[in-house]
DNA sequence: ATGGTTTTTACTGCGTC
DNA sequence: GACGCGGTAAAAACCAT
């Protein structure tokens, strides 16, 4: 202990040896004790590792992988063990699921006693219904992936896909699935999601990276908002500044104005019926002639997917609002 | 189904680079 | 002549009834 002077005592270490001291090594298996240098032993009975000299318990907790019994011969072992064969990546449920005959014969062909016949058949109806829930995993699986393939492409975050794979357990658990794809279910639940955590896609955003087409998407997404009772309020024209301002490069003061112009816009009462991309692309619009940010209509209009129309008819409305209210 | 509103499509003319 | 912009009319889409 005399030569070791940054070395707490022996006890302190024990206690605690969870909290890493800095430059000392604790996920490496020791085999030597730290403290005298002695030989070390696996105390089985105990999870830990100590030092056969000082005592020094160097590894507590230890987990024991081996099976809790003991067998004398290979008939015992057989007996005693309780794993199975291998299993197989190779099937969706890795080879673990029960399959009943459908003959009402036992294992040597015999035929079955009516109770016995009753009883297989009891075993069949609930093996089925396993296996169902099975499928629905499966299903879930391939919507999972989807979404999260879509939800990269459209740059939505991580909650997001989140909130669109609780609402897809729903669909499914409800049985709102038959007749319905995977894909565009999975699509509606995501635009959902993306609507709810107020960083919405517009649909024909969503529609480029879908499988669906959007007429598909809508009235999915129009179905599973009703039977599952979501509440999306309308999106606001500001969730999609930033988004359109970023992908145009257009500076924050372009996207400050857009705002303040939407503001004065809905503050006139111009936002109720209008779409609110439309109302959106043209406030970036026009905040970009305001702060000579050059942007053309077509540029903003396909970012965000609307007509130059559009925008032409929303920003002069918008900035007639602005002079008024300026 | 229908009518009203909004958006899109398609086309045209004007000014500028 | 291409481009950005403005305007228009008709078609299409959307929405509430």
């Amino acid at each position: 202990m005399s030569e070791s002077p940054v070395r707490t005592n022996t006890k302190e270490r024990t206690q605690n040896n969870e909290t890493t001291e800095v430059g000392e090594k604790t996920d490496e298996q020791l085999d030597v004790c730290p403290e005298c240098g002695g030989s070390v032993a696996m105390d089985a009975e105990h999870g830990e590792t100590v030092c056969n000299d000082c005592g020094l318990v160097i590894e507590e907790d230890s987990i024991d992988r081996g099976p809790e019994w003991r067998a004398f011969d290979s008939a015992e072992r057989d007996r005693k063990s309780r794993v199975g064969a291998p299993t197989t990546n190779m099937m969706h449920d890795k080879g673990l699921s029960t399959n009943i005959g459908w003959q009402n014969k036992d294992a040597y062909g015999r035929s079955l006693s009516s109770e016995q016949r009753q009883k297989m058949q009891r075993l069949r109806t609930w093996n089925e219904r396993f296996r169902t829930r099975d499928s629905k995993e499966r299903n879930l699986k391939q919507a999972l992936g989807e979404i999260d393939r879509m939800a990269s492409a459209l740059g939505l975050p991580q909650n997001v896909r989140e909130t669109a794979s609780v609402i897809y357990r729903r669909a499914l658990d409800e049985d709102l699935l038959p007749g319905r794809s995977i894909e565009g279910v999975a699509t509606a639940a995501l635009y959902a999601s993306a609507r709810m955590a107020r960083n919405p896609r517009s649909l024909d955003e969503m529609s480029v990276v879908s499988r669906v087409d959007e007429m598909e998407l809508t009235r999915t997404y129009r179905y599973i908002v009703r039977e599952l009772s979501l509440e999306i309020q309308p999106a606001d024209p500001e969730q999609y500044l930033p988004r359109f301002v970023s992908d145009l490069d257009l500076t924050d003061e372009t996207e400050r104005r857009a705002r303040e112009l939407i503001e004065r816009a809905r503050r006139a009462g111009l936002l109720s019926g209008k779409s609110p991309v439309g109302l959106a692309a043209a406030a970036v619009y026009a905040a970009g002639l305001l702060t000579n940010d050059t942007v053309t209509q077509s540029q903003v209009g396909d970012v965000a997917s609307i007509s130059e129309v559009t925008i032409r008819n929303r920003y002069k409305e918008i900035l007639e609002a602005d002079t008024v209210t300026a």
